[in-house]
DNA sequence: ACAATTAAATACCAATCGGTAACAAAAATG
DNA sequence: CATTTTTGTTACCGATTGGTATTTAATTGT
């Protein structure tokens, strides 16, 4: 068992429960290695919530970036982003990185300042879009592109929340797609 | 330091932080009882948050209900209910009823059944709601009453949770009220 | 005033938490 | 071959969790 499966199992246990309800106790048996194994890899289990949470941003939020930069149009990619939040399989147990943010109050001060990073960088690639669609001339409503960024991204972040709640897909996909229409709206 | 004291130092406790949060040792602690006598009282820490959630939804989700049972119409029940979400001082460190269904995989069952009994009934209320002004002829959008019901209380309990969160006041009703207006479009 | 009952507090329980010291096996180095 | 260094394990630490058995204090009935 190497260090790398040991990061997915944990990964997984994170992803599929809430992170604060996994212990490294719990693991540590899963990955079946001895808790000093972990603690000498990531020194504690902030680190070890750090090094999982890195391995999803890389696996997993990537994703999201590049719909996002990808340079098409606004309704192309809006709808790109309720694919992903109402569609993807990975989603089917919620996003890790929501329910670090959601419970953000209970990770260590590395996880924490990753989470808030990794935030700011939603926040300003979800500015960046609705400022280049603007650009184009096309209308995102009459709200400043800040403010509009905030409401998409928690739009997606409360859709993905309800998958994970074990909401009906087709529903989110309605409630999502109301959200987001008025960004296309006259 | 009466019982009704002491349910009114824990439901404190319990708003102010995640409920998941406050052990009760630390309420005892609050409320300067032993741990004995809570226990004799609430009988569990399931049956003490189940007292606590009672009292709070007689004291501050009643009024939620009186605001969509007003017989108002669409425009002004919808402006109610925004004012209250990103206004209502009571909101400032979010809605304890909120708290405890994000979390309501760490409820005993009997506070989890009564959660899902409220959320229930609130879902209810919103599309009592959404069908009166229905029937008097406001457009809520093409989508069912249903369907609409929850989106409404999603993004209710989203602007409230974000109030928690520290979030801007003016930005969460900007953000509010940009989300219901799609009930008030042509 | 004394006995019986109720209320409350002290002190404890087992389980679990994150984290580590002490120790055994294995691999690399001289 | 002998030695050091790395790897991993067992067994433990103090703190905290929800929950209770036991004992002390206050109240009540007669």
């Amino acid at each position: 068992m190497n260090n790398d499966d040991v990061l997915g199992v944990a990964m997984a246990a994170y992803w599929q429960a809430d992170p604060a309800d996994v212990s490294v106790n719990a693991i540590t048996q899963m990955a079946g290695i001895s808790k000093p194994s972990l603690y000498r890899e990531f020194g504690s289990e902030d680190g070890l919530k750090l090094a999982v949470l890195d391995r999803y941003a890389e696996a997993v939020l990537s994703d999201m970036f590049v719909i996002l930069h990808g340079g098409k149009g606004l309704r192309e990619t809006l709808d790109a982003l309720i694919d992903f939040a109402s569609d993807d399989p990975r989603m089917e147990t919620g996003c890790l990185f929501y329910k670090m943010r959601a419970g953000k109050h209970r990770l260590g001060p590395l996880t924490r300042a990753r989470v808030e990073q990794i935030d700011a960088a939603g926040q300003a690639a979800y500015a960046a879009f609705l400022q280049s669609a603007r650009d184009a001339g096309e209308g995102i409503g009459g709200l400043p592109v800040t403010a509009g960024a905030m409401y998409l991204g928690e739009q997606i972040a409360l859709a993905i929340t309800q998958r994970a709640a074990g909401e009906d897909k087709t529903r989110i996909r309605e409630m999502l797609t109301l959200a987001l229409s008025v960004f296309t709206r006259p």
